[in-house]
DNA sequence: CCAATACCTAGTAAATCGGTAGGATATCCA
DNA sequence: TGGATATCCTACCGATTTACTAGGTATTGG
């Protein structure tokens, strides 16, 4: 039940980028901006690049943007793409559990859990976050 | 974002007497019952005996028994005696967050998200599990 | 050419997870 | 009173994950 320093981060710099829309910013802007470690930034970047949410230019005059607008980019996306499912129990999907005799109703529990919390990350988008400061 | 084996088992553990709430069951009944490793079964209840979820009964005829009704006892409470709170972020609780600039309605959204998740974990007990099967 | 920047590979200390082993202690029943 | 049956307690353990860090390579703009 707890969001890893992985995905907070993440979120924290997409929003940044997100609000920051016209230009490219450097990791390192990013960093202190934020107050993430830079080099651990740097690797949640390069994991966002290649999951297609970011787009980076090389070189001097480089740095990052959004690879799509930032009303297409959901929380639930960002989780999903650095740590797979929204909700697991053990690491199975609430859809794939089996419980025996009188815990079978437990599996209920965890897909109204699942479906109360992607009403949250999969209604917000980057756009709803940049906008709301 | 993941449910911990511990707390799985310990929910089914704890369902499973809300249902055999006649009498007492050893923890090898129970983790015969819901395939649960016996000696990892023995110190989640160990540790549920000690936040007053479970009575014990020690020697020959022992066993387990909740210690309270199975209606006044939540889901919530069982992973709060467990896990500590509800839901965090980088191991903090939602509202000890505090986030710059552009990054800041961040805060509102895990505060949202536990009060949803709230809503399912606070409100069903044991004994709306134990009769629903 | 050079400075700035992204990119890539590798490693790492610490914590957490998911258990296991083995014996000491209490209780019931015959 | 003596097993048998349980809980209780202490300790340990390997694998994985978490949260980073180091250091170099490739690319680009000026």
């Amino acid at each position: 039940m707890r969001v890893s320093a992985k995905v907070d981060y993440a979120l924290r710099a997409l929003v940044e980028l997100a609000a920051h829309s016209d230009g490219l910013m450097t990791a390192e802007q990013l960093a202190t901006a934020q107050k993430i470690p830079p080099k651990f930034l740097e690797s949640i970047l390069a994991q966002l690049r290649s999951a297609g949410l970011v787009a980076s230019q090389r070189g001097a005059e480089g740095g990052y943007r959004l690879a799509r607008p930032a009303a297409e980019i959901s929380i639930a996306e960002v989780i999903r793409e650095l740590e797979g499912p929204i909700a697991t129990v053990r690491g199975v999907r609430p859809d794939e559990l089996e419980y025996a005799g009188p815990a079978a109703p437990l599996r209920e529990i965890w897909l109204e859990l699942r479906a109360q919390m992607r009403g949250v990350l999969e209604q917000t988008t980057l756009a709803d976050l940049a906008t709301k400061s």
